[in-house]
DNA sequence: CTGAAAGCGCTAACAG
DNA sequence: CTGTTAGCGCTTTCAG
């Protein structure tokens, strides 16, 4: 509060300021309860009128703990990620440690950047999207030492612990839901994605379960960037004037999903009598479309939560090389009013 | 790639790996042109050979120079901060600085303590959202010594730099539009957030500008927390049902402005001949509705870029205390197809 | 409860 | 072009 200073204040400031050690000022600024209450006020006091603010940048190279945790996700702007955000920073939130997000734009010469970036502020720990990552990637993250946690995807082979659902089994789980549901010229809308894996997943295991009661998709096409509920009402109107008698779509994501529900709509047709919908994520976007379309909540918050679960678990016990945790949930379908009920 | 060590690899390693001092190693790894091309390959091959990750922390403590910008906003979940940093990202991509994202959710003590955070890091700039903020956050950010950029708002008094729009001006002007256009029964839908400054600014110059026409706002009605699509829908209802002839309803933001669209075009009101609608943002999601809803853009991206290169300028030209920037935009209305053309 | 000494891993500033 | 010498500001460790 003082006049403005052209150097930031260190420790030592504090220290004669308060009349007081350095050693003991900085006990009292980690909260430690071995300083007496005297000292205690005077540095706090001392602290507070200098407004110091503690350099982490050595206490970290001193005491080589970085309270933070990497968190690297493909991108930001999709809903799904944000949410995965929020159960990583409620829990983490009254901890130690901090979330630190890098976006990969879905690259993998990105995502290798991002994550050297990272690493090299020797973090507590990585949570990462996917489990498909470069080779050079992938040996950083076992050389780093610290725990890492793959989320979303269970589908392959973790580097250490994952969290996350079978895309691959969602996709045929919903497949299956819509052949039992009396559907039989199925069309799918996707992103054009070579390197979203978990939507390739969820259409693989999709196409599987067609398959397996003989069906084939009998339409599909793929978009980039733009606007997702535009996208989704152009591609509608393309397979359903280029495809005669589509009785469902299935969407990769919700968002494509709600413009071609409302182009339906809008066109008069009935849903899902006609035609039946559905898409992927269970975003909450859909609560407020004149029909909830029928989705597939992917457990995103949930997901979050028990990742940086383990990453606390393991910062705080030792770290003693725990073996890795692995955890697959199960997403479940809501029919929402978009899915004929299966007559059974 | 060899066995994985126990003990993080250091440029000593480095240096004894390749045979070269570790200072060449330090150069080499920086990319300074001042070493030979046969020390370069030695080193780099060593380096990449054993999996070394610099470690920034003790660069940073040795070079007093932290590339890393505190990005500070209220949320990540509303498609405004998403697209400011999107701007940010951009303009820093090809640069050495990095973004590093702190979140609020619109509590000052929130930010308080995620400011001292991040400022602890020693950061070499901040991009702090809003003008509002606590004593102690206005302090620190004061005695930081680096350069502050605050951003979305210009209706106040900044520390440094800003860069926004008035959202002042932008309520006036938008009601202004709704006057010239002829509506005179007027209600208000936004949010419950007496910390959300720019939204109650925007209703501020709103009413203002009703009220040199001589009309008073007819409802309003405020939520919180939900599904904004699904409030905005509700909202309308509520209001619509309770006060009669309104023929105008001006949102506080886009997403709540599409919930109510949907709805009076599923009650088949006429838009905008019996009622008109406008929201705020220009957010993309519009692009996909029925009708595109009346808005205004303000200039996330935009508001994102031209922060970023602030802190980018002075943390390049020597930082030599330049005088703050001041930048404001000027948000333009988009009429879509929910608010009639003024009759000139 | 308090303090002194010795680094953490790297880079600035010099000298070769 | 390369190496040496000092720290950066804090915390660890060990003695009081």
């Amino acid at each position: 509060m003082t006049t403005p200073p052209k150097r930031p204040l260190t420790l030592r400031d504090v220290s004669e300021a308060s009349g007081v050690s350095e050693m003991t000022v900085s006990r009292v600024l980690r909260n430690r309860d071995d300083v007496s209450e005297a000292s205690r006020q005077k540095v706090l006091q001392a602290a507070k009128r200098l407004g110091y603010v503690p350099n982490k940048i050595a206490g970290a190279l001193a005491s080589q703990r970085v309270n933070l945790v990497a968190v690297i996700i493909p991108s930001m702007s999709n809903m799904v990620f944000p949410e995965v955000m929020t159960g990583i920073s409620r829990t983490l939130e009254d901890s130690e440690l901090q979330p630190v997000v890098g976006i990969t734009d879905y690259l993998p010469e990105k995502e290798e950047k991002v994550l050297y970036e990272m690493l090299s502020w020797r973090p507590s720990g990585v949570i990462i999207a996917g489990l498909e990552h470069s080779d050079a990637s992938r040996a950083m993250l076992m050389a780093s030492g610290i725990p890492v946690v793959e989320i979303m995807d269970t589908d392959g082979q973790p580097i250490d612990s994952v969290v996350g659902i079978s895309h691959r089994a969602a996709g045929r789980k919903m497949g299956e839901a819509i052949v039992e549901a009396g559907y039989r010229k199925i069309a799918f809308l996707g992103t054009k994605m070579p390197l979203d894996h978990r939507a390739r997943k969820r259409f693989e295991g999709f196409t599987q379960a067609l398959a397996k009661a003989g069906i084939e998709v009998a339409d599909h096409e793929f978009y980039s960037g733009g606007s997702a509920l535009a996208k989704g009402r152009e591609m509608t109107e393309a397979v359903l004037s280029r495809t005669n008698d589509v009785d469902f779509i299935y969407y990769s994501n919700d968002m494509i999903g709600a413009g071609g529900l409302l182009y339906l709509l809008e066109q008069g047709i009935d849903v899902p009598g006609q035609i039946g919908l559905a898409g992927f994520n269970g975003v909450e976007l859909l609560q407020g479309l004149p029909k909830r379309l029928a989705t597939m909540d992917a457990c995103r918050a949930e997901i979050g939560r028990q990742a940086a679960e383990i990453i606390l678990r393991r910062s705080q016990s030792g770290d003693a090389d725990p073996s890795p945790t692995r955890i697959e949930l199960t997403p479940m379908i809501s029919p929402g009013d978009t899915l004929r009920v299966a007559d059974s």
